[in-house]
DNA sequence: TTGTAGGCGTTATCAA
DNA sequence: TTGATAACGCCTACAA
């Protein structure tokens, strides 16, 4: 329909220069045995006729695509933009480019993304495994490949792949402690309604600081969710509506956290006097809801360039970034107003 | 080092079955002139011997990649990663695979970015301008071989390249109009230290509206910063010290917005009764700071929806999506209590 | 320092 | 319905 230009080759080059193909190809990759004298005609006359390499050819014959898959439960949300700008800002400096898929949570989805991407010949992957994905059978083809895969903040143990994430168990367990010291003891969890390996160690971190205060685990303190504001509100209201008054909440996210705190403000609840509220995340809005909402903080865009990094060294045959197999990032307590009930 | 599976070829496929490449070639990809057996066996064939098609070599031959490229300033925020999401959700429908690279809002990267995404040969190009960009050369590659290409949020105006943005004059017009029916005379404007094309169009909104309601542009009201939440305090506090108070601040943005409300809070100043604050994006901020914040609406998701539906068509050939070469997306101001001062 | 030739894995054309 | 063959554009032994 329209005059397009034509592609140049390296063919092109080579004919008008009057060399072969694979002296224009050695110029413009710097090969060091080529006479700068025809290196620097080579270069030229590349940019004068409008030359760009084509990465699809010299893929193939290189067996590498430079690419680099990242696979992620929902990109929605500003955790993961965050991982994903770290991961961004490692590979883009060690010349990776970056292909995403987000898996939307759903196992089908994560099965059929994996194999686009190995069919794309990926020379390696990023993977936040799928909310309810159990085993990674699909990512073994990778494995027998020998191209390296790294989990991030959802991950699988997996004996050559390394999985990097925080101490939910610790993060929890602080955050409960935490609850305990400021005299509560009635703490409700609330947490995702079917529970993950992420959400099942915060829970058991919940549980563990109960115990070892003495505190017996009411199953009726657990609330079941899923993670959004309008879920945190709901929850408010389940909270409200117990026999009982608890005096703490402390919500898997920020989100959660925070739409639960509005509502029992809304309802005459003062916080955290007469409940305390505490999240997960460290989300924009723990800062600007009032009072400030008491959270744990772990830097996504720290885990994005630190589960990045170790995929290229691994890609560069550098193994000693991990010694074991699982990295653990640090994670803090960030304590606020929404929970502080002692001065 | 590893024990590595070999890859299978159609070759190691054809050679089992005695048959030819060709042959396995057409039954893989269903092509219709192939015996129904054959094509079974072909297909069964494959799944035993764990073959996987291998793209490079396909989109060589094709001279298509399958592959979609995005160009973003910055990735890291819940409105770019609702567009992404939006985008990814179209093109994953369409079977294209989705290469994301962010510029940092840095020109030069812009240049190196899009040169990359040619030379991997991406059937079309998704381009959000960096801040700095003011022209559009560093894309003529593209158009020159016919591959589309399609702005968003931050377009540039180009005969072959339809742009997706809202109307940012009318959206900036109607808040400051509501602001001023709201009684407000001195309103100040918050904007970005250096004028985008949305900055401007923003701002000339405002300004159109304090002309038609024959209100004097002061430009003592005008504060420029960058556009985070500390740069929103940052701007309270110019407002705290001006020799005549204003009565209304609008921002840019809503982290602007929040940041500034908090801190005039902080310093006594009653909103709306003393100021009243809008904001723009509908962050989610925007409904939990207290009082909630006036702002306005537009649907990152629906955006990235839009403009990469576009494209698709395009790729397609079906080019009569766009009648005009600017898409308009509806915005809506969203009253709240940050500047509702009457009842 | 340069050229020749072959192949990376597919697909498209043509002939059988 | 199938097979032989040639390309897609690049890279790399090997030879000159």
């Amino acid at each position: 329909m329209n005059i397009l230009e034509k592609e140049i080759t390296i063919y092109d080059i080579a004919r008008k220069l009057n060399i072969s193909a694979a002296t224009v190809s050695r110029g413009l990759m710097n090969h060091p045995s080529v006479n700068v004298n025809t290196k620097q005609r080579i270069v030229e006359t590349a940019d004068q006729m409008g030359y760009r390499s084509n990465h699809l050819a010299s893929n193939l014959r290189k067996k590498r695509s430079n690419i680099i898959g990242i696979i992620v439960g929902n990109l929605n949300s500003s955790f993961m933009s965050n991982i994903i700008s770290g991961v961004d800002s490692v590979l883009s400096k060690a010349n990776y480019n970056l292909i995403i898929s987000q898996s939307l949570d759903n196992i089908d989805k994560e099965v059929n993304i994996a194999q686009a991407m190995y069919n794309n010949r990926v020379d390696g992957l990023l993977v936040s495994l799928a909310y309810d994905t159990e085993n990674a059978e699909h990512f073994e083809s990778f494995v027998k490949r020998g191209i390296p895969l790294v989990y991030f903040d959802r991950t699988f143990p997996h004996e050559q792949c390394p999985g990097v994430a925080i101490d939910n168990v610790k993060a929890a367990y602080d955050v409960t402690q935490h609850l305990i010291e400021q005299g509560c003891k009635r703490i409700v969890h609330v947490t995702a309604y079917r529970l993950s390996a992420v959400a099942l160690d915060r829970f058991n971190g919940y549980k563990q600081a109960l115990l070892d205060n003495n505190i017996p685990f009411d199953e009726s303190l657990i609330i079941y969710t899923h993670l959004g504001m309008q879920d945190g509100e709901k929850a408010a209201h389940q909270i409200l509506n117990m026999p009982e008054r608890p005096d703490a909440v402390f919500a898997i996210n920020d989100a959660c956290a925070v739409g639960c705190l509005l509502e029992l403000k809304k309802h005459g609840i003062n916080i955290p006097e007469d409940i305390a509220v505490a999240g997960f995340n460290n989300d924009r809005e723990a800062s600007i809801v009032e009072p400030n909402l008491t959270t744990v903080n772990y830097k996504g865009y720290e885990m994005g360039e630190v589960a990045a990094q170790i995929l290229v060294d691994r890609l560069n045959n550098v193994t000693d970034t991990v010694t074991d197999n699982k990295l653990i990032l640090k994670s803090d307590l960030i304590i606020r107003e929404s929970s502080l009930r002692k001065k």
